[in-house]
DNA sequence: TATATCCAGTTAATCGATTTACCATCAAAA
DNA sequence: TTTTGATGGTAAATCGATTAACTGGATATA
């Protein structure tokens, strides 16, 4: 086990103060009036026995970590998922880590979490916020932390944030079950005061009503990790309202429940009840018949949120107005939502 | 912006010395022998002012950074995500953080990877390893860095690993498509010398044998990013070998490239060609007919990485023998594969 | 009486960097 | 001759913890 070398291991060696092999490996030679001789004979070396500064030691010192905190609400989700995998990579390009993990949407949890990124000294946040967490986030901001909302936002809270039109995405989604003679149609989904949702919601509503239909037909269904729990008043619902011909699913996750129970019940769609997902993948894509589903632009929102967030990194602009996006999601239109008979 | 608090106003505050305060916070009052009021009084007034001690200092001077980092093929597929999602809740249970990137399956990234994490210190690492990857993975444990491999191994390193009994299950799929009935039977999957592909093409092939057939049908496809990339080559096999009556995927993702592109050939299964996949999830499941697949334990695999990870960290125990855990598999029936008329 | 042991802590070194403040030397300018 | 300025660096403080070694006084033992 060799030990590692140390800055001052390679100042010994060369017989030169570890002041000017900092200045040297930070660039500052020349603002330091180090001779080009001596530059060349310290990287030299140094790539030599291949030394490598301690990060640890130079976050302590500079109180910067080159670390971003990401937190999402389930890292297995395929959405959450894809989103992660593709800030990760612009991060790393960008000579920063990723430290994530998975709120749950769960308020403590994700107050904890804060508190150990914090810890970490991340130097910033990229988070989906749970609801219930204001007062955590605006603290960071207080505190000058550079931090990035997705997929949501928190209406009081004074940042950056991207997202899709949920409402329009939503409302052109029923509309497209009404154009196809649909009329009792539900929309189904988590329970949440979350803004992406509160606007999927009001969009269904708004869909409804223009069609001079009562959109009554709202269930919504506590988030847990237990799929069964999911399930279970997923089922109750699909026996409970026979009458329905249409669902509209608030997330892939419940959407894929739904699908589930109709496989389990022997519904077929679109000849039993027609179907719509927020969140496309594969699961939608490969149905048979394929799901028609909202699909978020997930590449530009991964691209998006890092870009946002890099460029609050490096600019210390601090008070800058906080830059609110909001993109187009796509209606990717199957034949499940085809109105048959 | 509200400066931090060190241990040093900490010890400022109270008229005390700061080693004190550090012993105290650290559960040596005892031996140390300090009294007990004075540690109540450490004790509430930190509560009080809620001071944490600055993670980065602890780190740097004893050497441990309660991180542990995790290394995956790639993050955005489900049999990763939904692993890496509990490997992060045990950690996080038992105080760890997790740093996690995504290899591709690329040996100079995860060389640079390895080499990151090194630098920032993690204390332990969970790979599942690409190929070429030996040496760097030796030198890691030569210096004493606790190291779990899943999903496959390297056949030369001491280390423990978790991985599934590859070649039982792919014989036992292959047996099961011979049971019914099917002779030309193909194997697909990512070109790799890994030893979990390795298992799982001669789990195919002594099946073959076994029943006195020639195991020729092999497609290897070149792994990448860019899905296309994979469905070029898949859509040209599909199409030059008209006579396949089975076909056994050799992962999640490639059955998944499978499945598109005979819903672009309009090819059903398994009235055309019968199907099975490694690796089960909700896009097998919820396929019309759903799709038999190989499912691995996922639960039991992060418990014992983690588990067996925590011993390393935990015990000192520098040099017992490796252990290597072979769980088995799932082979999940369904109706797709069987043979009609 | 001299020495050892127990208290209840404290001093100072250390981890490995960055950064501020300073110091010789020499040539040119006043 | 003294002052100024450039050149080419270095010494020491600092970030915020942990930890080995020590201290001064009271009590117990030889």
């Amino acid at each position: 086990m060799k030990k590692k070398l140390s800055i001052v291991d390679i100042a010994n060696a060369l017989n030169v103060s570890k002041t000017t092999i900092s200045f040297i490996l930070n660039g500052r030679a020349q603002e330091k009036r180090i001779s080009g001789d001596l530059v060349e004979k310290v990287m030299k070396y140094v790539a030599e026995v291949g030394y490598k500064p301690n990060s640890l030691a130079k976050s302590l010192r500079t109180g910067k970590s080159n670390t971003i905190g990401l937190m999402v609400e389930d890292i297995s989700n395929p959405f959450f998922a894809s989103i992660a995998r593709l800030i990760e990579d612009r991060a790393y390009k960008n000579g920063y880590k990723i430290i994530y993990c998975s709120t749950d949407n769960d308020t403590q949890k994700t107050q904890d979490l804060i508190n150990m990124f914090r810890d970490r000294h991340v130097d910033g946040y990229i988070m989906a916020p749970p609801e219930g967490i204001e007062e955590d986030i605006e603290s960071l901001i207080n505190d000058g932390m550079p931090v990035v909302l997705f997929d949501r936002h928190l209406p009081g809270v004074k940042t950056d944030f991207i997202e899709v039109d949920n409402l329009f995405s939503t409302f052109n989604a029923t509309k497209h079950l009404l154009d196809q003679g649909f009329k009792n149609i539900a929309f189904v989904t988590f329970k949440s005061h979350q803004t992406q949702m509160v606007d999927r919601i009001r969009g269904y509503q708004d869909a409804m009503k223009s069609n001079g239909l009562k959109p009554t037909i709202i269930k919504e269904i506590v988030f847990n990790q237990d799929e069964e729990q999911i399930m279970a008043p997923l089922r109750d619902f699909f026996k409970g309202n026979p009458d329905v011909d249409a669902i509209l699913f608030g997330t892939n996750h419940i959407g894929t429940c739904g699908l589930k129970i109709m496989q389990e019940l022997g519904k077929k769609a679109p000849t039993d009840i027609a179907i719509i997902s927020f969140d496309d993948y594969d699961v939608f894509k490969l149905h048979s018949p394929p799901v028609t589903a909202i699909a978020q632009p997930v590449e530009e929102i991964a691209d998006n949120v890092i870009t946002v967030l890099l460029e609050k990194l490096n600019n210390l602009s601090v008070s800058e107005k906080p830059q609110s996006i909001i993109l187009k999601t796509d209606l990717k239109i199957r034949n499940s939502s085809v109105k048959i008979g």
